[in-house]
DNA sequence: TTAGTTGAGTTTGAAAAGCAGATCCAGGTG
DNA sequence: CACCTGGATCTGCTTTTCAAACTCAACTAA
């Protein structure tokens, strides 16, 4: 499941997008960050077709986001769950920015239904670029490529 | 090209996917933020097939992420370039995100070459959450729903 | 013990998207 | 005018997606 993209594992997205970048995969994650951890739930939540869904966990747990649990539900029989890593629980950060985006440049006729808040404060969460501890605006962010020859 | 997922337009994170979500769409950014601007370019770059190319090409535009303008090189015909718009450049700070989760969690063999700074002080650039003026842990970001009955 | 039940995948066949390479096309230049 | 060049489309093939039907294991009920 590597290198979708042409797999040039030099750059840090696209080594992202090796585990995040295909259709559903973000939907899965921001179902499982929902609390939502067995094959049922994300399929009837999402409406993926179920031979899908099942290789996207595959990758999801191949990738490290999730990891396979046993379960034993009353009266039924031992089966297995999909619970965040912690590598996975860091995605929320990824979340936060891209539904910020949305909610202001892709405003739903219907308003936003959906909002993200600090769990100890009930404040709104906002993502925002650092540097040297302060806050900089988006636009001040540069990517460098660094180019030391090798050898 | 709207609802590629199920079309959930409440959710802030299908909305932003609906732009972003498809296959080299994201590579597509990254290349234009990092000053990529013509067709043959982000070809030459990506290694992308240049239907699908074209076709990205066109619902960034659509999706309000990349504007086309008419441009003249020395001694060749007129054409046209991709510029990002304000909104698409304020996606520098998802693929801050993508790229801070993969150097923490996907580190490459040959070490990651490529940097996020700052561009007025050169200071290395990270995404976080914040919420009331303070950062916030990703683990205290959670999403609420706004289940309010309409009516 | 044997027949249902139930949730989790797999299989199947058709539709859509992706792909590499060839082609087209507009408007420059020699 | 013939030719070149960058931008995009067309062609035939492969891969992925999709919806629906099917399998499968382990419970429960009779």
């Amino acid at each position: 499941m590597l290198g979708i993209l042409g797999g040039d594992d030099r750059c840090p997205i696209a080594r992202s997008l090796d585990v995040l970048g295909e259709k559903w995969t973000i939907m899965i994650v921001r179902d499982a960050l929902a609390g939502v951890t067995r094959f049922g739930d994300f399929q009837s939540s999402l409406g993926i077709p179920r031979d899908v869904l099942a290789a996207r966990l595959g990758s999801l747990v191949e990738g490290g986001v999730l990891e396979r649990r046993d379960y034993k539900p009353e009266g039924g029989r031992r089966r297995e769950e999909y619970l965040l890593t912690a590598a996975g629980r860091e995605l929320s950060l990824i979340l936060l920015a891209l539904g910020n985006w949305a909610d202001r440049h892709r405003p739903s006729p219907r308003n936003s239904r959906m909002r993200f808040l600090d769990s100890e404060t009930g404040a709104t969460a906002q993502a925002v670029a650092i540097a040297a501890g302060a806050v900089i605006p988006s636009e001040r962010i540069v990517t460098r490529i660094e180019d030391a020859a090798v050898g």
